[in-house]
DNA sequence: CCCAACGTCAACATAACTGTTGACATATGA
DNA sequence: TCATATGTCAACAGTTATGTTGACGTTGGG
């Protein structure tokens, strides 16, 4: 299913096949590539600003259609400047997703492992985890839905490092609302409808499903009324 | 060879974008446009049970990679067959797409809304609705899944009349659902939480989220299994 | 003033994808 | 047998995307 890379000669050079190896490491150096590792790392804040700037210009993007959706023109289009310009501050499409995504995506882990781990009763750490990631998601608008929008095998093949590490978030904040509930069954605080892990997911589809409706700014809700509607319509359901 | 608009012509209409008219309708018939619609019109079955399959492999794809990641070469590539095979069958990849995804969708509003309109009381209506959905997701695999994924503006840019149709049809089942909800509110055996939309939205997102784990083959947990629990879950978060 | 860091620009190379074409194969029934 | 419906193939055209390049501007500090 590769039939003619073109009859007409390939430069041997040019035709190495990248693709093939998954190779996180080692993107050759490229000019604007040195350029840009200088200026990141020399970090003027100036050069962070902007680079935030064009990570929160993309969230929307991102937000709005989706990671293939979205093209880096597109970007740099909403940013009233050119797409090469782009290259100055990050390297490539996913990059700049790693780097609307990444911070915001651990803290959310972080803060169900810290509820995980806090020394309340398992309802109330139910609650708690409910009402706190509807506040997190508000207050991260729209980073927070970008990240849970992609089901990261679409976002890339899935072999490379960063994809990994990305399940791996995923899977610590399953894990943590999982073992959650779990407690919750083994105090028989929670009754056993089934099990934790289907109760836990049907939890995180509740929360997660208001990325397809919720826009702060437009909602007559804020994040905190529906963090408190579903915590409390959780515990209720699930409470012995 | 391409570079039409390099710097020989610089074309002054730069900024004339062809794709502002979106014109649903006449695309030009070219020939294998006319060899599908005879064979479609004709309507032999072994054409239409070709087509289901096309659609059936498409749906896997749709739902494992998206819309915009799932090219049509890949689609053949599945069928072991050739790209432009495909188009003795369906005119592009839209087509397809609402091939796979119209039928089961309008089926799934239909069941909305006839729990809706059944006699019984409001909160045996969620219970019905939320074990029935289930039932279907799991009958239906993978297809329902693709279209809860596609967050239709992300497949087309949202002027069409595919598009107004399908905005319909979620309109109608979110409608159908809070109707549902309403119901409950109204005559006091829901309590009052939140807004009927804001606990309808709940309990779509927690089954609608299903998307992201639930492999019906490949689970150990049944559809119908699923549908009880959450079905019970929301039942007891919701009633008074 | 001048230089280096900062930032931008136009253009190119490469690739993937969609939609289309016209010729070619097969097989079926009249 | 032969015409027709059915189905496939290789190839191309047009579009859009990404990543890169090298030259060009701008600006503030020494």
């Amino acid at each position: 299913m590769r039939p003619e890379k073109s009859d007409t000669q390939l430069t041997p050079e040019h035709g190495v096949p990248a693709q093939v190896e998954v190779a996180d490491t080692a993107p050759p150096p490229s000019d604007i590539g040195r350029k840009r590792r200088l200026a990141f790392d020399k970090g003027s804040e100036s050069y962070h600003e902007r680079r935030r700037e064009i990570a929160k210009a993309a969230a929307q993007l991102f937000n709005q259609r989706g990671f293939k959706g979205t093209s880096l023109a597109a970007v740099a289009e909403a940013l009233a400047t050119d797409r090469a310009s782009l290259y100055y501050y990050i390297a490539n499409k996913r990059e700049l997703f790693d780097e609307v995504v990444r911070e915001v995506s651990e803290d959310n882990v972080a803060l169900a492992e810290a509820v995980l781990a806090s020394g309340i009763p398992p309802v109330e750490k139910l609650r708690t985890l409910v009402v706190e990631l509807m506040r997190s998601y508000g207050r991260n608008y729209p980073v927070l839905y970008v990240y849970i929008r992609e089901d990261l095998t679409h976002v890339e093949n899935g072999r490379t490092e960063w994809s990994r590490h990305m399940r791996g978030v995923n899977r610590r904040y399953d894990d943590a609302v999982t073992a959650i509930v779990q407690e919750g069954l083994d105090d028989g605080s929670i009754r056993p409808i089934a099990s934790a892990r289907v109760l836990a997911f049907g939890v995180i589809g509740m929360i997660n499903w208001t990325n397809r409706w919720f826009v702060p700014d437009r909602s007559p809700h804020s994040a905190d009324d529906l963090g408190a509607a579903y915590a409390e319509m959780v515990v209720a359901g699930l409470q012995a």
